[in-house]
DNA sequence: CTCCTGCGTGGATACGTTTTCATGCATCTC
DNA sequence: GAGATGCATGAAAACGTATCCACGCAGGAG
């Protein structure tokens, strides 16, 4: 037994299938057929099938969801944001996981634009030069989380200039910016959440102070760097690529090769694990002998022992917010969103020794 | 600049649609034919529509994935697997998060079917019953990690032998099972893993083994049951739903309603997340006053002080596995794959003091 | 040489919907 | 009362593809 169609409705209602669809997407039509209509199309059971109206309209609703890595807790808790705002609206979501890696994700986005899904949140993981091509092609991109690093001419005053841009969210745009950031995103504070994480090790006597960083990290160290002024080191700041033994090895080795620091300030969870895991197998205490902060309040992290003080971003509400902004594109022209970060202090952090 | 259509191409190459299609598809064409009209193609940087193709072949590609909350971290591993298949198979995949509510289940389920996506892979939340009209109406569903509940009118006996005949890869078929498992399925070889690890406790003298269970833990309490049997106290056995609220609910309830236990089994991450925190906020010592083994290896297992003792299921391989039996469907008729669960040992059970 | 077979090819159709356009009818205005 | 206005309605076109079918041509068998 096959679905009923349109025209089946449309026959056993004795209208036309002009009248059946109007009835169904809300356009005008008398109070008697709108009714035969609706109950007809209930007795048969009738869904109208997205296929059809898909080709008619030359593009699939919903929309497409790009993220590094579904094991990370925070995208899990991003994607559960986007979903929940997707099922509020009954439009279906189309996802992938691009592990970081700019190939897989412009292959993931070729397959969208195959798919003709035009609307996208990504946490993206190419440069800016990469995703060109994506929002020429007519596509809807709300990046989440972070942004697209700078083109291979990269300029630390074009990038804060943006990021300073994409801030200023009560006016005036500023004259002509280089790289305007016309794509709008939704981001955490990354600045002030890294700001007031160092400080808070500041005060407690931290100098030697190193940021383990992970792909897409430029804005988080850009203000690492601004926070530290003075009291930077550039061998203090390590990354890694998004996997787990890069991380590990990352973290493991900023220990061997620095052991004068005394607090690291892990850029994700991800890489907090492996800070972790790296400071037990080399026998160094948290918080006796190393202070440690990480990015992202994950439930595990009060597991911990010592519970680990975070600087916390909200993960479903980026992803609710991006998912808000990518199905409202075209009403409104909103360009950027930030929200706020928090410093959770529990006990991976002590005053230096 | 819209995108070149099938129609572009032809015209460029001088050959009907047809051609261009099965070039394209891999059917029957003369080498010079299927040169140029590769070359065509290449050069007007032609991509195949999937709306024109999945309308008039009535189906939309890639399937549909159905898990209870991406915040689970095995549910990410999950997916992960099921997207790295995917990904291999160029198949794009449509994501839904249930929160292990069956209502929002069906919902979802139904939105698929209105895409026209008739190939699913689902954690169920609903029961049998829930799950007919999906199968009937021509859906391939694979279920992941869990299988539907039976009917209201459940049966242990049934629910045995369903399991058992299930795990019968190598052959002859029970006569006539009463609910066949005629819709493949991936899950993890719990009874193995649970008995492992209840003969485990068992070896350290533990007698009051307490199992903390969340939604779709059927088939888990049944080995739980079977395993403990003569020592099985049923107020031993609680239940939280898909929430980390409830399962600290639960876990908290436990401990305080029952100090005599010595031991608990905790069946996912979440509710041994549950049970640590609840452990830590009733002053109990794991594993000097309580022992725990969590099942699911998730990485931050290893980062708790003491580090947990796990029961490790393959949650990327359950997801892969699953992707490549809704894709091969048609094909083989492969029944339902088991796969093997691991005891890794670690810190958090001790001997019964 | 003729008939048949087989293959490469292109025209035409169908998939299910939305939307445009024209039509007919009823109501309103002067 | 005549013309104008508005609304409900249905026929038809279009979206981009895969596939059926018929056609033509080449080559092989008889």
């Amino acid at each position: 037994m096959k679905r009923a169609t349109i025209k089946d409705v449309a026959e056993a209602a004795g209208v036309g299938v002009a009248t059946v669809s109007r009835v169904l997407s809300g356009g005008s039509a008398s109070a008697q057929t709108r009714e035969r209509v609706l109950a007809v199309a209930a007795q048969l059971d009738y869904r109208p099938s997205a296929l059809g109206r898909n080709l008619r309209q030359r593009r699939t609703g919903g929309m497409g969801l790009l993220v590094p890595d579904l094991t990370d807790t925070f995208y899990g808790q991003l994607a559960e944001g986007v979903l929940a705002c997707a099922r509020a609206a009954g439009e279906p979501v189309l996802i992938g996981s691009t592990g970081d890696d700019p190939e897989q994700e412009a292959e993931l986005v070729g397959s969208l634009l195959e798919q003709s899904v035009d609307r996208l949140i990504a946490v993206p993981a190419g440069d800016a030069a990469t995703w060109r091509p994506a929002l020429k092609a007519g596509m809807t991109v709300v990046f989440a989380d972070r942004l697209p690093a700078d083109d291979p001419a990269e300029d630390d005053e074009t990038g804060s200039a943006a990021l300073s841009d994409l801030m200023a969210l009560d006016g005036l745009p500023a004259a002509a910016p280089p790289r305007p950031p016309d794509v709008p995103s939704v981001l955490a504070d990354d600045r002030s959440g890294i700001r007031t994480a160092v400080q808070y090790l500041k005060g407690l006597g931290h100098r030697r102070i190193a940021y383990l960083g992970g792909p897409g990290h430029s804005r988080r160290v850009r203000a690492f760097r601004e926070a530290l002024s003075a009291a930077l080191d550039d061998d203090l700041i390590v990354f890694s690529d998004g996997s787990r033994d890069s991380a590990y090895a990352a973290a493991s080795g900023l220990f061997q090769s620095r052991p004068d620091l005394t607090a690291v300030l892990a850029g994700g969870n991800m890489l907090g694990e492996a800070a972790v895991l790296a400071a037990r197998e080399l026998d160094l205490r948290i918080p006796r002998d190393v202070s440690l902060i990480m990015y992202d309040d994950v439930p595990w992290a009060e597991l911990c022992s010592p519970p680990l003080t975070v600087v916390a971003q909200p993960g479903h509400d980026i992803g609710y917010r991006a998912a808000e902004l990518v199905l409202r594109a075209g009403t409104r022209r909103q360009r950027g969103v930030v929200l706020p970060t928090e410093l959770i202090v529990r006990g991976s952090c002590a005053p230096r020794r």
